[in-house]
DNA sequence: TAGAATCTCTGACTATAGTCAGAGAGTGGA
DNA sequence: TCCACTCTCTGACTATAGTCAGAGATTCTA
């Protein structure tokens, strides 16, 4: 990795935490203390169930507790047992509570503006522009690849909506069971691998890989979240399954697609796929595709491992 | 101000002040409170008076002292009085306090390539790319514009930086006694005005007018520091100047220049003014231009006021 | 050379952030 | 119905950040 792109990043750190950082907290602050302010904007308008409150926030129990009962005491919250759960409490703002909070929005605009104000308008497009790029990019770099049992109840999330969106999209619509390995459990090890993209905790998308002895490694189930489109995800993804297949012996991968999923095809194509005749009688398919693999490095597989720990506080 | 843009900036700074500013500061940190890590970081290499750092790092002085105190204790820093004023105090790093320093640098490094290492080769370079936009932008924003009197200090500078670039680029030098408007008194309230871009306190750019009673507003000394430059600081002393020469009722604003200065006359050209006639006998000029201003809106001038208030703490 | 100003330091504070152990109420499964 | 578990709360802590007033040494300036 170039060094001058990590004095970029670096630099853009320094400039950008002490811009906004800094300024972000005593502009919310509003002489209260910012954990206090924050808690308020995480409740939202409609409540907040106390424990969501503390994930989101990442507090300590205690400590949110405590911020809760200061809230209170000054008017601008009421806590009350959940109505599903006698242990859960839900948090909700007062009619002050919630005036309080439409100020600090007004006041987040207002930094925001601050930040366009002095520019002009061609800037201030180039601004946002960059911003939304580098945000979009930071996200796809939150995203990590891991290896899961197919039945892992992330696995089964993926499939489902993978499915599901396959149901949408075909004029026929689709069904699982009469589709090529219907049963997900084939993509078990050793049998074949099941990898997962994770954002924050919640799956995003995911692809499978069947060995066969006879025959070249076959790619199944891929598929992103609509939401997490444009990150870079299948492409990690694919990469990633290569790289396992390849470390798993095999030089071939293929699999067979569907025309209406115009987005895979294009996807496949510009990773080094090339069309090929029908290699199965998969009933949903009407494309074939084919890539040869490099050998395999000493370094796979490469699931993103360096994400991994730097989240981790160090203790 | 659309608002999508302005929903952008408070994205961008919510998520970006997130992934940044905590990790930096965990990172940074090492078991140590953060203060600490950051005056060890400001100290550097070859050491800096207690003063600066105070300025700097924005600490208060018996914070600061401290903070220098615990890193004495700690044997990595040495504190002893400065050479050459025996009130200053300067502060150095011990051996131990560089390789600590030295540790802090290799995870700052570890922590901007962590940023990257998920990403393919082009999402690295756009990543790196927006960042280099966003960063440049959000410091043109910090740059305010105020009319000061042509003797202050920072218009000294400027003037003074602005006559020894012509004297390197002209082939056969400058002398500002035989330029016109040899004596920047000349543009004074209220026979003119002369104006100041500043970025955190440092000037980076200047630009003064003429008012005449029976001619056209004269514009002069217009001068960009070069490690300012394409922040856009140059539009937008002119827009300012033009914007005091409308509201001091001027309907046409003209200036000399030479032709040598290539970015300034592009800069004149886009910003509306043509080519005319040689209207004075300025020795060092070969190009002259004019603009027509439109008539003076109710909201100037537009130094950057808003900035200003933003910037400063909430009481 | 006296007095003002500058720089740094110490002591005495306050406020905020954050941790930890344990109690009490409620839930869900064997 | 009992037991393990979940969720929240309280009390008792510690650590860090930050403020303020004033003292002592030094330097600048009139």
């Amino acid at each position: 990795m170039e060094a001058e792109m990590v004095a970029q990043v670096r630099r853009f750190n320094r400039t950008v935490a002490q811009r906004i950082g800094a300024l972000d907290d005593d502009y919310l602050a509003r002489g209260r203390p910012l954990g206090e302010a924050r808690m308020l904007w995480e409740i939202g308008e409609g409540g907040c169930d106390v424990r969501v409150l503390r994930s989101r926030l990442q507090l300590d129990s205690g400590y949110a507790s405590r911020l809760l009962r200061s809230l209170e005491a000054a008017g601008l919250v009421t806590v009350a047992a959940s109505d599903h759960d006698g242990r859960v409490r839900t948090a909700r703002l007062t009619e002050r509570g919630a005036a309080e909070r439409e100020e600090l929005d007004r006041r987040s605009d207002a930094l925001a503006r601050s930040f366009l104000a002095p520019l002009t308008a061609g800037q201030r497009r180039r601004l946002t522009a960059a911003m939304d790029e580098v945000e979009r990019l930071l996200t796809a770099a939150l995203v990590e690849l891991d290896a899961v049992d197919p039945a892992h109840p992330h696995a089964r999330h993926c499939l489902r909506e993978y499915f599901a969106e396959l149901h949408r999209r075909f004029d026929a619509g689709f069904d699982p069971a009469r589709s090529r390995l219907a049963d997900p459990a084939e993509m078990r090890p050793p049998a074949g691998v099941f990898c997962l993209a994770t954002l924050r905790g919640e799956p995003v998308g995911c692809g499978g890989l069947r060995f066969h002895d006879d025959a070249p490694t076959e790619l199944k189930r891929m598929w992103v979240d609509p939401a997490a489109r444009g990150l870079g995800v299948g492409r990690r993804l694919l990469a990633e399954l290569e790289s396992r297949a390849a470390a798993n012996g095999s030089r071939t991968v293929r699999l067979d697609t569907n025309g209406s999923l115009t987005e895979a095809l294009a996807m496949y194509r510009s990773a080094g796929y090339r069309e090929v005749e029908p290699f199965n009688d998969e009933q949903y398919a009407d494309h074939w595709f084919e890539k040869r693999l490099p050998p395999p490095t000493s370094t796979t597989p490469t699931a993103s491992t360096s994400t991994t720990s730097v989240r981790s506080r160090p203790g």
